[in-house]
DNA sequence: CAAAATACGTTATATTGTAACAATTATGAA
DNA sequence: TTCATAATTGTTACAATATAACGTATTTTG
């Protein structure tokens, strides 16, 4: 996987998360249509998380025709759903997902100064958070972690 | 501490709440005027987290003159700052701080059904964390975790 | 093909949060 | 105390995020 803190060929990140996508679409017979993929596509134009009104406006840019909010929130709930995006609940903001085929709890480093947002797995992070549910009797649905601070290329820089 | 999910006398909850509010705004010399308390006291109605608008609603039900949305906005940011309240951002709402006078990072545990949220510290959690962070030379700043699930009463009773 | 399901368009509005400036109240130094 | 300053609160207006409801078009399936 890249690291999206070093510089990259963008392009390629983009897409091969499209092409994952396609995939797993056709495997569970979801259908990923043309709307579906670009707003995947300009959820995936950076590796910042990207708001629904700002996804809305790069689509107004491209067709005539102007989309409404709901046309995005609909295309992005469908990607939520299919696993292809989090939502950075902190932010109200959508980031790809990097590892959309895994079974998997959302746990992201937020970068204050760039915005990078890197998506991160550990399984001992994962096993804390159930050890720590289980001792409480608790049955954990869905998590949400969400790291706020500085990445490696910000953390040296001082702040301007 | 209580625990949220036994049945209890709530008012020694908001008591002693408040009673810590006090005694650390004292020492800090921060000013926990009437209106803080009064919102603070509202946060803590119960182990729900609820938003600025229902506090706002609230606070016209006792006033006459009924305040506006920056009123609560800035009370509930003086009791963040100070560490009494904290925001779950997956929910936009807020919940009172179990123990506001030690250093931690915010972790709940939010039951869909009963909507109890109930605030976990658990070391293991902040050494996997910081341990998985520091690996990739990310400095954390901030950390919110909301792991959403069946709490311990609503697990057992199956979901109407 | 026809019926049903799914996706998308469109209008209107709900919900959450903030900017900007005025009025008031508390604090602290002379 | 008294005035100058800072902090708090009031008030108006609006920005930003999200959804309800219903109509139209497209796709899927029998």
């Amino acid at each position: 996987m890249t690291n999206p803190y070093h510089p990259h060929n963008h392009r390629h990140c983009i897409e091969d998360a499209l092409q994952e996508a396609r995939s797993l679409c056709k495997d569970k017979g979801a259908r990923l249509t043309p709307l579906r993929e670009k707003v995947l596509e300009l959820v995936w134009q950076s590796h910042s998380p990207i708001g629904a009104y700002d996804i809305l406006a790069e689509l107004g840019r491209l067709e005539e025709r102007s989309a409404q909010p709901p046309t995005v929130y609909r295309a992005l709930d469908f990607l939520m759903e299919h696993g292809l995006i989090h939502r950075l609940s902190s932010l109200n903001a959508f980031i790809g997902c990097s590892h959309p085929s895994e079974q998997h709890n959302s746990c992201f480093l937020i970068c204050e100064k760039c915005h990078v947002a890197q998506e991160i797995e550990h399984p001992s992070i994962d096993a804390s958070l159930k050890d720590c549910a289980q001792s409480q009797g608790f049955k954990i649905i869905d998590s949400s972690i969400e790291l706020t601070g500085l990445c490696p290329n910000c953390v040296g820089a001082n702040q301007e």
